[in-house]
DNA sequence: GCATCATATGAACACCTGTTCATGTGAGCC
DNA sequence: GGCTCACATGAACAGGTGTTCATATGATGC
């Protein structure tokens, strides 16, 4: 799950591929105003990592309750080893900190911004249901 | 077999998984405080959905310009086709929503949430770079 | 009617992902 | 030391995913 691989490596920016425009003044425009790719990858691996429900009940839980890995487990009802290795997903990721007591390891959302995306998240999809 | 089978009840709401459990206290208290499955399910799905680099530049464009379906292939460097498909996707999560204006069909985004995820998302990420 | 344009969709393929199982690691305690 | 606990990690498999290619749809204009 490495970030940094440039795996689609094309896209030059003046190539609008032959696609047919209807507005070029619209899409020079959007592609101006478009974020950097490294920023645009970073978001969709973030967005990703979100995307599986394992991990985003664990960052839910996270939300409400720094915990350590086997209560994690037990509260989300996963197996530890598949806790686990979803937390070191979301850590790479900076979306979890892992703080250490002891034996054990709690587990916390890294900042503010991971529970206001979830919760704006939750605010969307609650609204279709 | 008469009665007195002198098992301890199984499936105690809260004895999920044979995980150990340090705080059981706390972890009673996030099972209470978690969404409903449907809705996790639901923004599990919204987030993987916005987790594809090519699904995120398209509605990144969308969020700064109303776009035909064209121009957006343009815009963000994909074949016609491949934005099609990324579109009903979507649509069927209800990201994005179509206006038809004569042979070309316009999207743009469904609602306001949408575009604040992807704000909060991009603060989040350019800390990071 | 027919041709064309803009978009949608089906099938098929290579590629990626999350879980389980087994094992490794490293801290605490006797 | 040796043992156990709490957690991490590697391998491997089933299942899922996004793209391309070819084709279908539906609206416009002749």
């Amino acid at each position: 799950m490495a970030l940094s691989a440039p795996r689609p490596a094309r896209r030059d920016p003046d190539d609008l591929c032959e696609v047919k425009v209807t507005d070029l003044g619209r899409v020079r425009r959007v592609r101006r105003l478009l974020k950097p790719e490294p920023a645009v990858l970073l978001l969709a691996e973030t967005f990703r990592t979100l995307g599986d429900p394992s991990r985003l009940r664990i960052v839910h839980a996270l939300a409400l309750q720094e915990l350590c890995v086997c209560d994690i487990a037990a509260a989300v009802g996963m197996s530890q080893s598949a806790v686990s290795h979803s937390l070191r997903a979301l850590r790479q990721l900076r979306l979890v900190r892992s703080r250490r007591d002891g034996k054990t390891t709690y587990y916390r959302l890294d900042d503010a911004h991971i529970g206001r995306l979830l919760a704006d998240g939750f605010e969307h999809v609650e609204e279709q249901l």
